[in-house]
DNA sequence: GTCTATAACGAGATAGAC
DNA sequence: GTCTATCTCGTTATAGAC
């Protein structure tokens, strides 16, 4: 299985706009891209990026739920495969294979730009992060309590924090163009909670792996 | 003294176009905001902020040398009266009167659009990065051979993983707008350096608090 | 479902009077 | 230094033919 949550190669008009939007919001922010972008890119009209998505907030709310649904689905898949320590490193490993494309988490940037997003979209931005939250939450206190982990404080605190600090490592990272500077403070963190280098250890490329 | 580096109330015109554009762009980033909405709270043309400022750019540029400068400023004077561990603290607490003003960092706003931005905004971005890091560094090293600060590796990891963490807790907190998320992340990246809460002790209101 | 054409507006920027 | 007036371009969005 592949370590990243890249989208499906979309046939369909409407799943490719959503991919190509996805890269220019995540490079550059909702803010710095428009509908020509995207029509340039496709070779179609901005007439017909309208009949897919009829207005630009309505494609932002789009994106943050397909990409919500990706996330959430990849985190499924690493509750049901990877053993407590296993799944906080492979949780580490998605924001990892977002930077490694060259892009921002989706609502990390948007989070910059929250004040300026319609509610809609301000909302499905909570979600993803409530989600986060919930998820990290539940198997950092599982990993406690198994002996696994350790942190002080409650699990919710821990789980904020290392959100925090990989969201804020991807920023920095991403302004000096040296993706190491994310996994070294992804090492940090991790390393912190009590999960150990050698998690990484059957890491396989998968055959099947996306981009 | 402060406990933040806000501009001091300017008299002329250009210092009182750097401050409204500077909330903007703290609350609504580069991409947010335009010479309209500048001219509309100060009341004055758009024709007039050009005169000031050529361009956006130059505006933008302008607007990191000022918050570098300050920040810079803030960093000395922390040198200069606070202990080892305090002076953590203390970074910790600019950071913290940002937030509470309801504004991101600056330059971590304009990290997210950073591929967005002209080309002398960005060396003055990084250049505001590079400043912080070598002052945290310096001071965690410092900290640490005096056994006052304990942390693994090197302290430029160190000084890293603690301006992610910051950056991402602000970016957060604000998506909530609850600034308490920034607190508690931020006392958990400080105890994690070893910064006991009782650094906080002599924290007197300065009666010339700006703001 | 995609196109051409265009509306309606806002952006950054400039010329030139005062 | 600030103004009015204007330019040019890019933006989101719509109407209607194919």
């Amino acid at each position: 299985m592949s370590r990243s949550f890249a989208p499906s190669p979309a046939l369909e008009t409407s799943g490719r706009i959503l991919a190509v939007a996805e890269r220019f919001a995540q490079m550059r922010g909702f803010n710095g891209f428009s509908y020509a972008d995207i029509a340039a890119e496709l070779a179609i009209t901005k007439a017909s990026l309208h009949y897919h998505f009829a207005t630009k907030a309505e494609l932002g709310r789009a994106l943050i739920v397909c990409y919500s649904e990706r996330f959430e689905a990849a985190l499924a898949e690493i509750e049901r495969a990877a053993d407590t320590q296993k799944r906080i490193y492979r949780y580490m490993q998605l924001y990892e294979s977002v930077l490694v494309r060259d892009r921002m988490c989706l609502c990390g940037m948007f989070a910059a730009e929250y004040q300026t997003l319609p509610t809609a979209m301000q909302q499905a931005i909570r979600h993803f992060f409530d989600t986060n939250e919930a998820w990290l939450a539940r198997n950092l206190d599982h990993g406690r309590k198994a002996g696994k982990l350790h942190f002080n404080g409650t699990a919710i605190e821990a789980a904020r924090t290392l959100t925090a600090g990989l969201q804020g490592a991807m920023l920095l990272a991403r302004t000096y163009a040296e993706p190491v500077r994310f996994t070294a403070t992804a090492k940090r963190l991790l390393t912190e909670l009590g999960v150990s280098r050698s998690s990484a250890a059957e890491v396989k490329p998968s055959a099947n792996c996306r981009q």
